[in-house]
DNA sequence: AATGAATGAGATTTCATTCAT
DNA sequence: CATGAATGAAATCTCATTCAT
């Protein structure tokens, strides 16, 4: 997405997708501050001088596993629009443990570093207008009749999904079925 | 709150006090990974071993942090229950940026430290069930009215207040404007 | 001199102390590059963390030795200006291999790291005041007749006398016996 | 001059030329021990591995170098002492901060690597022994006059000149007006 | 003639923690 | 109460060099 890393090794290279991929889960499973050298090669099985052979530096490869993460996401985004019930597949999306906690570990991380913050910012926007264009082609006389703009709608959405992930995470409980049941009627009356 | 930390100085020290915000300013301006005990320390003006005479560990440390954040939170909880207009004045607090920072912290250090996953689960719980007690006394009928159980306004509120919050440090202005309007909306109507 | 390195044991430390002779030993054997943490420390015997604890950076430590240097080489300028043959005396400082070997070292250093150069030019400009003050009252009326300025005299024995030093250590022989003949002659004359 | 790198690309090859450019201006800007490979083939818009194909170690590199300085140094020397003014010439050469610098460099790159150390000081042996030719031909009466050896007098200028360019790059200024119009009287009286 | 991949070593720095005073 | 000393571990990065293509 936007600017491509820094990188050495071809992109196609299946060392580097090795390294991408271990990166990923070692934030989802330790938190994006575990992401180290280290960690990350030991857990690809390779030495640690090879994870600084094809990210020079530790910014190349966060921004490396953002760029993998915008990719999937904006992948599933479009399969999510593209199916039978598409705001319930999107809403779906929107509370998928897997999808969401990376996405919240990345946008951690972005707190303090500005070129990761800019990377997200500018994807977070892209999905938004996405969503808006699907929301307005699939609910948009039922959103003119609720005075809900479609903006607002995926902001929602993306709260109310990103809670249940978060406080699920931390064992809370307390309001989640009621929520969701909440959002699945809305949904219900949107997808006509 | 809950569990206290173990302590060696005083509860009701001056320097421990000192150690405990500044460490507070140290997460919020350079994320959490960097409240170390020396810059801490050194934001505090104070020398790092008198930060581990007063928390022995780090994790003693984030728990006082924690710990601090969720009792000034229950104190700002109860104040706008107690103010004229206690809905809007809550959803205000669930969107006061310095507010949601610190806990946006809090819960991304979570992710790697269990016993303040705990903590913090168990706080998140506590402030849930009281603005449950708080919403049915607020606007118990109208609840009922929309169906609208008030576990569910409360995640649902809590989740878009830190969806506007997040994605305001990230720049993105998209949706927020009518996100806040409905939500407006809603409260004008519950708040009767 | 003048600015003192930042440092956090006493200055007094009997372990700084070694620290530093062995950082200036390790320059003096293998060259200024040489002189890392850890060849320092295994230098002096003591583990590398050790040293950063002492001198957190390496400018800091480089700043030490520089300073000591300086030091020393003031004392050693004073005792060879009290002594009963001051120029003389003052010649055989500038000739004098231990001494010039570091201080061409900590020159080279110099070259890219701005904090030093500073320094080290501040200290040149001070010995060759403190020398030209000791040329004029040594041999003022026998300057004069030659229209030899003390200054100059300062630099070009300074000169001279740092061409034998590092010469000799590239192995070159050609002149020196000559070069130093003549600058002993210039000395008797002068010396009166 | 003397022993030639060990080398694979034909010595006349342009990209060999272009990386001994690249390694010179990196050991002027950033010091010798700048001179990786690494960053003289940044410098120089070029793989690392090809300043490798070029200059199997990092020594090939550094002797290549040091012989293109020497040969160019061998040419002024030439030219100097072809001009109209030829012991001026080679004063004014013997000051050229340029020249001194990568001079300066390649001398305390000498103290550690023994090879350069040989070279170098073959190369000022040759350059001394040339200057006393120069010497006795174009003022060997006045020297005997005055009993100065053209040795003696080729090392005194060279110290003298190093001094004038080492305490500049230092920024000292304090006896060079002086010692420079010293010189030049001197220069005045042999050039007859 | 040129280059991508890989690697072991080491440099610089930061850290949490322990201990003695 | 408070602090200086010490240490092992680890994080980030740079390096020279080798090898296969």
């Amino acid at each position: 997405m936007a600017l491509a890393a820094r990188r050495i090794g071809a992109e196609s290279s299946a060392t580097r997708a090795l390294i991408i991929e271990a990166a990923e889960q070692v934030m989802l499973e330790e938190g994006y501050a575990a992401a180290s050298t280290r960690r990350v090669a030991a857990r690809a099985g390779l030495k640690p001088s090879l994870v600084h052979y094809y990210f020079p530096t530790t910014e190349d490869l966060l921004l490396a596993v953002n760029a993998k993460g915008a990719e999937e996401g904006d992948v599933r985004l479009e399969a999510a629009l593209a199916s039978p019930d598409p705001i319930r597949a999107l809403w779906r999306l929107m509370t998928d443990t897997s999808q969401i906690a990376l996405a919240l570990e990345v946008m951690a991380l972005a707190n303090h570093r500005k070129v990761i913050r800019v990377e997200i910012g500018r994807h977070v926007e892209a999905v938004r207008q996405r969503q808006v264009e699907a929301f307005n082609q699939l609910a948009g006389n039922r959103l003119i009749d609720r005075a809900l703009p479609p903006e607002a709608l995926s902001l929602i959405l993306a709260g109310i999904g990103r809670a249940l992930v978060m406080e699920g995470a931390l064992g809370v409980q307390a309001g989640h079925a009621e929520a969701e049941a909440w959002v699945e009627r809305w949904i219900d009356e949107l997808a006509g």
